[in-house]
DNA sequence: CCTACCGATCGGTAGG
DNA sequence: CCTACCGATCGGTAGG
């Protein structure tokens, strides 16, 4: 019986899929449908397909979903803005290439994206204190981005932290377009966000 | 009974609608801070100062607490936009005071608005459809004045309802500058906000 | 407005 | 991976 527990967080179903990987994965899904709290650990066995006690050999609990969903996504955003600010092109750019990655991951990776930005607040304490200073650090960053750009005149004279704001949750509005009918394509959303939101920092031409 | 009331300013006797009135009023900050499933209603007794069984002499059903708060707020927005469309000033400017007023409201009312923006979908089916079409409907109202102002040539060609979905939401990104600790003050990132999100719109002077 | 209490549901554990 | 079950907490009611 031992023997059988300790192959259980190893076995690949299809694919090269964990069975920890699918737990999240569903996860994700369920927490932006219905939010952290409202999700329950039954709703989730459920979409799973196995009971409840049994994601208990994989996971260790509930939050335990929540931070590596909320963590997956900050990382994956601090990775960029690393090679961002290494690269040697016009700061309107560097702009425009942040603002497209994270619209891109809106559209693309919506579940995950979505629930690291509305249900961090659910994260228990050494992970919400990290979660948080991770967060203001990438917003202070992208607002040194700004601020330079507004230095060498490519972009307009904005307060940069208002704009990183606006930017930010602007995109995060995705989340609307995802529930919406008449959906316009994502490459096209893509290309009409970026022309208001770049089109709104650069300088009069 | 009415002189009476009068003279009683804003300290009415009918204890019944000004305890539900804070009743309320409480609910909104436990649900922003909280949201809706996470507090109890015995979180809300307590900060009302009574027992949770109290609560339910003056309102029917925590789900209750949920849809007063984001109808009233609703409301506002949709009688806003009645008295505008009415107006006969230009474009650019009607969209400038819708703007003024959903960032004025997002200062001034913070609570009330971001919980009906953020824990609408935890409304009970009658009220969860009636508010999605009124939000729809408001949306719809918003893009046609963007559209109108893009056939006068106030406005730049861009994709309305993008156009929408990016104002409202870059708005109520003003929680993180609540939550945020080197505030600016409110009318500096009003004016800030205005800058970028009606700069972004005009064609190109 | 309170005390006393209800059935339902929650996250999670024991043990095979 | 399952059955069986735990204590805690939930929204809400009865009755005074």
């Amino acid at each position: 019986m031992l023997v059988y527990f300790c192959f259980m967080g190893r076995i690949k179903t299809d694919s090269n899929t964990t069975r920890k990987e699918v737990i999240i994965r569903k996860a994700a899904e369920l927490f932006r449908e219905k939010g952290y709290k409202a999700a329950s650990m039954r709703d989730l066995a459920d979409t799973v397909g196995v009971e409840a006690a049994s994601l208990y050999n994989h996971i260790h609990s509930k939050s335990e979903l929540l931070h590596i969903i909320c963590f997956d996504v900050a990382n994956r955003f601090t990775q960029k803005m690393d090679e961002l600010e290494a690269e040697k092109i016009p700061i309107i750019q560097k702009i425009e290439k942040l603002l497209r990655f994270h619209i891109s991951g809106m559209v693309h990776h919506f579940e995950e994206v979505y629930v690291s930005d509305r249900e961090w607040k659910h994260l228990a304490d050494p992970y919400l204190s990290n979660y948080q200073n991770q967060r203001r650090t990438y917003r202070k960053r992208f607002a040194a981005i700004i601020e330079e750009g507004i230095r060498k005149k490519e972009v307009k004279k904005v307060d940069a932290p208002t704009a990183v704001l606006i930017m930010l949750h602007a995109i995060s509005g995705i989340e609307s377009w995802h529930r919406s009918k008449q959906k316009i394509n994502g490459k096209e959303l893509e290309e009409s966000m970026i022309a208001i939101l770049v089109g709104g920092l650069k300088t009069s031409r």
